[in-house]
DNA sequence: AACATTTACATACATACTGAATGTAAACTC
DNA sequence: GAGTTTACATTCAGTATGTATGTAAATGTT
């Protein structure tokens, strides 16, 4: 009589290992962060980290991608298609803001993940879950009038989404600050549409 | 007789490490490069790294000092402070764009720094190089009425600042498009300014 | 059900890197 | 010009990554 089937016993390691390292490179950084710490912690041995993730590198991706889905699925919880597009941009922003300024990862996800894993890459993760939306939001907006034809939607949302970024980097390392990164990410998104 | 002062040998010694580390810090990222290869393709030893800087870390923190400089001298000299404070805006962002795309140290900047020394000490090597003049071009809008007086100019400043890094990132992994980018930072500003 | 094979992991090892300690020749000080 | 400091080179200790190997349990086969 088995005790525990492989697919089992492999999905409950790589979920040990991945929540595990995610702790420690939030806390630490990645290069900071050694493989030995990463299994005394999780209670294992190299060998289990070796044997699901070809490299450290390959489990810092996953990582990210596993923090990069929580983010999405948070977001899509709080967003709603109702009212103008403008309408639903802001509120898709302010629920970036607030998942990823909440998430206690937001420095793996925007700085480690990107000089790590490279922009190319951190965009396709991104693509794969919650960086379509706000693409999505200005085309919206494009469709209906509330934006000029002649909006580069692809190269506009990425500008912003880094603008986005930034201030949930800087509200959490100065927190008496978010309102104001808040009301500064607003006037833009309003800006843009009263042009 | 002397063949060489100290000081001249320290200047030479530092600019040597510093320039070659620049090299391979920019082509194979930080934690990627070694220190025997630093030393190895500058034809000194390890020895001579340890004794001007006191870790790899500091070693790197001068490369970053070195290159934002550049830019800030390569911005300088384009800017003239004359029109409205929203043609110097434009005109400092488009020299902002130019210098920093074409340093050929975009990602050591604007990916590796933040990532190996944190997004606060980037901002004070940021503040003592380039990165106040988006902020006075703000400033200078508001006293001069062309931006209202509401606007939170710091934060304003630091999300912008933000949209044009990611701008030239694109721009360079993707330098087809880097038109429209310019068009979209353009976009943007002139939004503001309408707003 | 018995045997063969694959999977999941642990252990052991080779290699390489960082940073500190130590040594030495040249430059500066008085 | 003797003593001290500076500028490096060399050596060493500790630790990291990734790989090779070993082993027990699970799975597949007949």
């Amino acid at each position: 009589m088995q005790v525990k089937s492989n697919k089992a016993r492999s999905n409950e390691m790589r979920a040990k290992l991945i929540t595990t390292a995610r702790d420690l490179f939030t806390s630490r950084g990645y290069s900071d962060t050694s493989t030995p710490e990463i299994v005394k912690k999780a209670g294992v041995t190299r060998g289990a980290l070796y044997h699901h993730f070809p490299d450290k590198k390959a489990l810092f991706r996953a990582v990210i991608k596993a923090e990069a889905e929580k983010v999405a699925n948070q977001i899509e919880s709080h967003s709603q298609i109702e009212g103008s597009a403008r309408d639903a941009i802001s509120r898709g922003s302010k629920a970036y803001f607030e998942a990823i300024s909440g998430s206690g990862s937001a420095a793996l996800l925007l700085l480690e993940g990107p000089a790590v894993l490279g922009l190319s890459e951190m965009a396709e993760i991104d693509s794969l879950t919650s960086g379509q939306e706000l693409k999505q939001g200005l085309e919206h907006a494009v469709s209906q009038g509330e934006l000029a034809n002649d909006m580069p939607i692809q190269e506009m949302s990425d500008i912003l989404s880094a603008a986005f970024d930034r201030a949930a980097l800087s509200s959490i390392s100065n927190p008496a600050k978010k309102d104001v990164y808040e009301a500064a990410i607003s006037k833009l998104i309003g800006a843009l549409f009263q042009s």
